[in-house]
DNA sequence: TTGTACGCGTTATCAC
DNA sequence: GTGATAACGCGTACAA
C-alpha cells in the first residue's frame, strides 16, 4: 500500500507518507495540515508529530491544481530596474503579499512581440489575474486573455480594443499645474521638452501643453521639441529658443530623464532658466536650485492596479473601469525664482 | 468518453477535449503540442486545427507537477522599491527569462521571521531555487532548504550555518579605496558615518574603515559614528568634529541614506568638507560638487548570483562558494576639492 | 505512427 | 470522526 513512494520517503515526503507513518488516511492528514475540523485532538496530534519528524511539506502546485486557483499574479512591466515602475511593483507584491498571494514579475522590455510572449506564459501558469504597463496600444494579447479568462489590469497606458480596467495618471491636470504655476511666476515664453512621441503618455503631455497654453491665452509660437532627447539635443535647442525673438524663460520637461538632460543642458549653458520637471525624484531636493516637480504617484498607482485586480479575483463583475489618478505639484526653488542664475 | 469534461469545454479546454474532437488520443494532442516527433504531419495539422479552434491553452500547472520542476526561481529581498534591490531583481529577472523560467519576487520588509514564512511558501511552491538578501545572519530558514534540496544562494550578506553560495561586494575594498582617495588628496581627518551596526554590511564598512585608517597611520582619534542616522544627527555630529581639536576635512558616508543625509547637513552648515559616498546614485554628478561614490554593481550582483543558481540547477555539486564582487570609485569633484566652498 | 494505463500530490465527494 | 476513491490536466512507459 505504501510501497509505491516508498522511494521518495526519502526526499519529499507526501500526504500518503505521512499516512502511512501515522496510520490514517491521506484525507485525515489533508484535514490536519489544512487546519479542517473533523479530527480527533488525540489523531491530529499523531499526525503532526509524523509531519514534523519527516518534514513533510505540503504541495502547493498539487493542491492549487486541484482547486483551479494558483494565488499568483503577475505584474508585467518595461524595465524592473527603472524606479518608476519598481514602485510600482513593490506596491502591488505587497497588496498581493497581504492577500495570501504571491507575485511573479516579467520584464518585456518594451517589446510588444516579448510581452505577448510573456502574457501567454503566464496565462499557461494560469496565474489569477495579470496587472500589465502595455508596450504599445495594440491589445496584442486580447484573445488569449479573452479565452481564458485571466482578469487584467492596464497601468500608466491605456489599450485600445476590448474595454480594460485601466490606471492612469492624470497627465493633462499634471502638466497644467505646471504651466499654471510658471505663468502665475510671471513667464510667458515656456518651452516643452517631451519623450518619444510613439508612447502615449508623452503625446498626452504635449497635448496637454499645447491645450493649456491656449487656455490661457500665452504666445502660441510653437515651443515643443518631442524626443527622443539627449542632453546635447535639448542642449541644442535651448541655445535656439533662448536667443532670437521672445525667448524663452522657463522649461517643462515631460519626464524623468529628459529632466536629467535638461538640467545638465542648462548647468552647461549657464543660463537661468525656470524648470518643472515630470516625475519626481530622490535629491530633486539637493539640486541647485532644488529642481519643482509634477509628481505621480507609482506606489498609489500600483496599489489601486492590484486592488482593482483583487476585487475582479473576488468576482466584481461590472463594467471595466478607468481610474484616473491625480498628480501633485512640488514647488522647490527651480520654478519659482526668475531671472536669478541657475547654479 | 467526454461527457466528462464537456462542462468545462467552453471555458478552458483541456488535451482531452482536443483529443476529442481531433478524434485522437489525448497523446497524440501532447506530441503536437510538445513538439514532439512521431506524429504524422496531417494528423499534426489537424490537431493544430483544433487547438487553436478551441483556444486550447497548456495547463503549465500540471505540466510542471508531472516534471517535477517549476521553472521558476525566487527572489526575496528587503524592499523591492529600494534601487539597490530593483536593479538585482531586474538582473535576475532577465537571467531567469533567457532561461525560459519565471521569476517570484517576495518582499520580507527586513523582518527574519516574515522572510522565513515568505522563504517557506516558496519551498511548498517547489521554485526550483531561491536568491535571498537576507535579513539577518540567523539562517532561520536553513533546515527547511535542506529538507527540501532547495537550492539557495545569498546575497549582500552571508548567513551563518550551513555553507551556502554567497554574493558579496567588497565592502573593505571599496572603503579602503574611499580613504585612500582622501588621503591622497591631504586630507588625515576623516569621519565616517555608517548604517545601524545590526547590518553585517554596516560592520563590514566601519571595520573597514577603522583597519584602513591605521594602516595608513593615519590619528586614530576614534571619528566613527554609527546609526541608524538622520540628517540631524548628521548634522549634530558634524557640527562637533568640525570644531575642536583636530577638526575633520573629509567625510565617508556608509550608503546611500547617509550620503543623503550628510549631503543636507553640509548645505545647512555650509562645511567646506571633502566627501565620498557608498553605493552610487542617479544624479550625483548633478549636485554640487558631484558626489565621489563607491559603486557597487547590483546588476552585476544579481546577475551573478542567478548565474551560480543555475548552475546548482543543472547539477553542479561542488562545494558551496563565496564571491566577492569589486566596487569602483568613481571619482567626482566631492572627494577631490579640498578646502573649497561645498556649494 | 498511435493509443492505453497510470502516476504526479493534493482536495472533493460521499460513504461508513 | 474517518476513509476509499475519483478527480485536477498533463507526461511517461509501454503496448499495439
Amino acid at each position: 500500500m505504501t510501497a509505491l513512494s516508498d522511494h521518495r520517503t526519502a526526499a519529499r515526503p507526501t500526504m500518503a507518507d505521512v499516512a502511512a507513518e501515522a496510520h490514517v488516511s491521506v484525507k485525515t492528514v489533508s484535514r490536519v495540515v489544512n487546519h479542517e475540523p473533523g479530527v480527533r485532538p488525540d489523531t491530529a496530534e499523531r499526525v503532526r508529530a509524523v509531519i514534523e519528524r519527516l518534514g513533510f511539506r505540503r504541495h502547493d502546485g498539487a493542491r492549487l491544481m486541484r482547486q483551479g486557483r494558483t494565488f499568483t499574479i503577475a505584474l508585467v512591466v518595461e524595465d524592473l530596474a527603472n524606479p518608476f515602475y519598481s514602485q510600482v511593483g513593490a506596491a502591488v507584491e505587497r497588496e498581493a503579499r497581504i492577500r495570501q498571494h504571491q507575485l511573479i514579475t516579467a520584464s518585456a522590455e518594451g517589446s510588444p512581440s516579448r510581452e505577448r510572449a510573456v502574457i501567454e506564459a503566464l496565462v499557461n501558469r494560469r496565474v489569477d489575474g495579470i496587472v500589465v504597463v502595455p508596450a504599445d496600444e495594440s491589445a496584442s494579447s486580447d484573445a488569449v486573455l479573452e479565452a481564458s479568462h485571466t482578469p487584467i489590469v492596464y497601468m500608466d497606458r491605456p489599450v485600445r480594443g476590448t474595454p480594460r480596467d485601466t490606471i492612469l495618471s492624470d497627465n493633462h491636470g499634471g502638466i497644467r499645474s505646471a504651466v499654471e504655476h510658471l505663468v502665475a511666476h510671471g513667464h510667458r515664453n515656456i518651452a516643452f521638452y517631451g519623450d518619444d512621441p510613439a508612447f502615449w503618455t508623452a503625446r498626452q503631455r504635449r497635448d496637454a501643453f499645447v491645450a493649456t497654453q491656449q487656455s490661457l491665452g500665452l504666445p502660441t509660437t510653437p515651443r515643443v521639441s518631442m524626443g527622443p532627447h539627449s542632453p546635447a539635443s535639448v542642449h541644442e535647442s535651448l541655445s535656439q529658443w533662448t536667443t532670437g525673438p521672445e525667448p524663452i524663460t522657463a522649461v517643462i520637461t515631460g519626464n524623468n530623464r529628459i529632466t536629467l538632460a535638461a538640467l545638465l543642458a542648462l548647468r552647461e549653458l549657464r543660463l537661468p532658466l525656470s524648470l518643472v520637471g515630470y516625475d519626481d525624484f530622490e535629491l530633486a531636493a539637493l539640486i541647485d536650485p532644488p529642481v519643482t516637480v509634477v509628481h505621480q504617484d507609482p506606489a498609489a498607482m500600483g496599489q489601486k492596479a492590484a486592488q482593482q485586480l483583487f476585487a475582479r479575483l473576488l468576482g466584481d463583475e461590472s463594467q471595466a473601469q478607468t481610474v484616473v489618478m491625480p498628480t501633485r505639484l512640488i514647488v522647490r526653488a527651480s520654478g519659482v525664482r526668475r531671472g536669478t542664475p541657475n547654479r
